[in-house]
DNA sequence: GCCTAGGTCCCGTAG
DNA sequence: CTACGGGGCCTAGGC
């Protein structure tokens, strides 16, 4: 068995359980009516709700309604989970130093606590991050410009590192700096740093290039760029043109061998069946 | 009730309540043996092993392991989740258009299945923002220099909005950057941006300061700030010594009316009681 | 929808 | 530990 679950336990109870699944390295999730505080590098009070509190056994501790990606609460990896019952009510509380921090779940009842056994990778490959964009160029630096010659990554220079440093055609040094999505002038103004960083490594009457390579840039970063004497290529990112196989497998069907739940899922056709090609 | 659990349901049942779920608008929790597969933005897959699916009506999906603050994968809000047994598997699937987004969870055993009716508030407010100081600074404009007058915040420029903008007690413009932490050398440049703009504004050879105030900053910002001709401020964030009295209380005591739980949690020392200030 | 910047950003990596 | 920059960043506020 790998979940233990409690419904509408005791604050007693819970405790107990809480008490287990802390010594398991449990997943933990509790259910219920509660209130959240938070003091720390900033300060925030919660009132009364029903709300779900995840705490994982690295010391993390979340806060989830039922809107929004993120917690409305949360506590980093690296916390102390504690709980005891007091003033009838069960308080959960995380607690990290540097910075001192200390999140506080007040639950005045409990719908439901559940400890869960996790397993399995949690480290994963993303495709299509800028390194990928990187190493892309590196193979085709003619796609960059022609005669383009790379002659390092993650160049040091006393103002940060420069993503892609080298050579154009001429000889004249270049400084490469990728992202990989649509740029705004924080990316013009990190290019002009590195830039100058390489003009007064170089002597200042040095004639360095700075090249920014994105999806595509906003107008006023490309003011921006053109008023510092600097450069714009627009280059896709990897991902989804390069590898999209599955991803037009995953993208054909629905629903063929038993029913659909959720609105608006017509079934598109019910055709050829893809290879199972995971695990 | 609310909450509705199923223990190791087939992924019929598990279907069916997934659906229950949806209509109800609640927030569900699926936990069990998957693969996770993404493609969109990026792309992204991920083997057999036991993890925690979070699906909210709001469209938000959180694949979560046990270690980590963030998901391993996820769903953004504004995503339909899809539900349908194929090959054997329960398959739930978030997505979203603009950007094209699929996210992919397939469940080879359901440990356990719940959907819970939130409530209460989801916002919150934070004190210690980066709002909170400048409106600190607006009251206390001495604060920031004798002298000081504030003109306006957020005021627009064409590159981007100034925190704080104002005259010294010569008349001089003044560009003041506010940071709630400590600033590296993307902070530098900003103030540089918003400076420069505001020289070419009032005429190239116009007598224009800029003023980055935070808690503290490194040293490379610093030799950057220096060689531009910036000026720093150290202003602590006006979180924690504001208002510590409930900080303290929370800080005091642990574990009186009953037990504890948790790891190195030794009882300080059980003396006298706070008053409970929350709802 | 896009743009701009903040965030208790989190997170990995290098020093 | 700090520092620096990436991120499928997310989120809020304007336009």
């Amino acid at each position: 068995m790998t979940v233990t679950t409690v419904h509408q336990p005791t604050h007693r109870e819970a405790l107990w359980e809480l008490e287990a699944a802390f010594d398991r390295g449990d997943l933990i999730t509790v259910f219920g009516h509660c209130t959240v505080e938070y003091d720390g590098r900033a300060a925030s009070s919660l009132g009364l709700g029903r709300r779900l509190l995840l705490l994982k056994p690295d010391g993390t501790a979340l806060v989830h309604t039922d809107e929004q990606q993120q917690p409305v609460n949360w506590q980093p990896p690296g916390s102390e989970h504690h709980a005891a019952v007091r003033d009838g009510r069960l308080r959960v509380r995380s607690v990290r130093s540097s910075p001192d921090e200390t999140l506080d779940v007040r639950f005045e009842t409990v719908e439901q606590l559940s400890a869960m056994a996790v397993s399995g990778r949690r480290d994963l490959s993303v495709t299509g991050s800028e390194a990928d964009l990187r190493n892309a160029l590196l193979d085709q630096p003619d796609a960059i410009e022609a005669g383009f010659e790379p002659l390092a990554t993650e160049r040091p220079t006393d103002v940060g590192p420069i993503d892609l440093f080298g050579r154009d055609s001429e000889g004249r040094p270049v400084v490469v700096e990728l992202k990989r999505r649509r740029v705004g002038p924080s990316a013009a103004s990190q290019l002009q740093r590195y830039v100058e960083a390489i003009r007064r490594e170089e002597g200042d009457d040095a004639d360095v290039r700075g090249l920014l390579i994105a999806p595509s840039v906003t107008d006023r970063a490309r003011r921006l760029l053109a008023e510092a004497g600097l450069e714009f290529a627009a280059v896709e990112p990897p991902s989804s043109d390069s590898d999209a196989g599955d991803a037009d497998a995953a993208d054909a069907t629905d629903a063929n061998d038993d029913s659909v739940a959720a609105a608006g899922d017509d079934a598109s056709g019910p055709s050829a069946a893809e290879p199972a090609n995971d695990e």
